[in-house]
Parts: C-alpha cells; sequence; structure tokens
DNA sequence: TGCTTATTTGACTTCTTGGTTAATTAACCG
DNA sequence: CGGTTAATTAACCAAGAAGTCAAATAAGCA
C-alpha cells in the first residue's frame, strides 16, 4: 500500500519541520517568492523548492505565476483542519480527566482499568 | 549533525503518524496495557512498542510499572505546546489579513510586496 | 535572437522511519 | 523451580525524506 498519507497526516508532517515553520512564519508576514524564502537558510534553492512541495501538497500554501516569479502565498484556514483536531482533543481529554477516573492512577494499571470498549470508535 | 529535533518537532512528529493518532485516541478513554493499545492494529507487538516510544519521546505518554505490565498513560498537557503554536500562527495569520494588505493579491506577486523584512525575527 | 534570472526536475546519496522476526528480560503463577 | 504472559531489544529490510549538484524550463531583457 504506498501513498494513503491523510490530508491530516500531511499537515503534521509538514509542520514537523523546522524550517517548513520557518518559511511559513515568514510567509505569514506577506506573500514572497522562492529566492526570497531561500534568502535566511543555508539550504541549495531545490532543498527550499521541495519544502514549499511539501507545503503545497497539505494545502498550506498556494502558488500563483508572476512573470518568472512563482510568489507563494499562505493560506489562512488551513490550519483549521489541526487546530480543530487538538481543540477536539484536549476537550475529551479534560472530560475524561473531569470524570475523576484517573485518581486510581499508579494504583492499579492492570488490564480493567479502561471502560468496557466495545466498537473501537477511533474517530479520527 | 545528529539529533537535534525541538520537542515541538517531535510533537508533530509523534502526530503525523495516524496509527499513534489512534492510540492516542485510545488511551483518551482511559490507560491500558501494550497489547490492549495493539489489539485494534494489525501490527506486532515490537511495531506498536516503537509507535509508543515515539509518543513518550515527545511527552504525550508516560508509562509507570506494574508487575509485568507497563500501561501507558496520556499526559493531557501536552498537547498545549501544539495548540499554542496553531493557535499563535492563527492570529498571526488573521492579523495579517486583517491589514488588508493582501487584496493586492494576484496583482503583483513581485519581489516587494511583503514589508521592508529587517530581523528575520522567525520567532518558533 | 541570445543572455540572464527564477525556479523546477532528475539522478543520486545518506539518514530515518515503519515494519518484520527472533531472541531477551521481567514478573507472575503453580 | 519451570512455565507462561508482557513487553522490549536486536538485527534486518524496504520505502521515504532531506539534501546535494547538474541540467532543463520559463520568462523577462538587450
Amino acid at each position: 500500500m504506498t501513498a494513503a498519507a491523510s490530508r491530516l497526516d500531511d499537515m503534521f508532517i509538514a509542520l514537523a519541520d523546522p524550517t517548513r515553520r520557518a518559511i511559513v512564519a515568514r510567509l505569514a508576514r506577506g506573500d514572497a517568492t522562492v529566492n526570497e524564502l531561500a534568502a535566511p537558510f543555508d539550504m541549495t534553492l531545490p532543498g527550499i523548492s521541495k519544502h514549499l512541495k511539501v507545503l503545497e501538497r497539505c494545502g498550506l500554501i498556494t502558488r500563483t505565476r508572476s512573470a518568472q516569479f512563482r510568489p507563494c502565498h499562505l493560506e489562512r484556514a488551513a490550519l483549521d483542519e489541526v487546530a480543530d483536531w487538538i481543540a477536539e482533543n484536549q476537550r475529551i481529554w479534560s472530560q475524561r480527566f473531569d470524570k475523576l477516573d484517573q485518581h486510581l492512577r499508579g494504583l492499579q494499571g492492570m488490564p480493567g482499568t479502561a471502560p468496557p470498549q466495545h466498537g473501537e470508535d477511533i474517530h479520527e
């Protein structure tokens, strides 16, 4: 099975690289060309080009064509999907803790600590 | 240069894998042993063990020892760092757009579209 | 037309990742 | 003690990621 990565996967992967996050940070200040984006980094142009492709694949940036330049543009809505995942999980986790189920922790982590799982609803 | 990944890197990397996100989702319902975590997946135990190590490295889970079991526990605070990064960036991006700097978009993406950058403050 | 600038593609290398099987460590149970 | 269960480590492999250099493409400019 090759190439089955979800959009969420791609988003997290894209953000996992510090160079890419720096590029994104730069783009937050306004559109920029590939050369401009490459300037601060000790990396060749093709290297940057690859990073941009990753950012493009997950929808974080788009590229238009203007003469021989290909200005990069940040898509502000793209972060929402990740933000939603995080928010949803923070909600769920807190809920769980509010139920005080966790004060047993450390006493016995044996099987059975968890509620009776039936459906395995991995809700992603 | 080996092993220079930041905690934020590790966090995004950990969340980039669907199996690991599923494990995390499962743990949100309560602590669980490695075998319990492995059950829903078509993967060998050592495979799961590796995933757990990744989750542990970034602080998303901790493991205690209870007899021959090593129950995994979700650290609810760990998500905060990522959440903060996301929130901060959403804020910045929106700010930028509120300034109406972007309605020029498409007219000319030429160098100079961005404000005078001096310090390259990559603020991460 | 031919030169220059901007960017991408291709081919290649190296390191990492995700997964496997087989063997090992740990701790319980009879 | 000896056997069973839980989990990890070790050794390995295939695929992917990150980076390089060299060549190709695209579009302005003289």
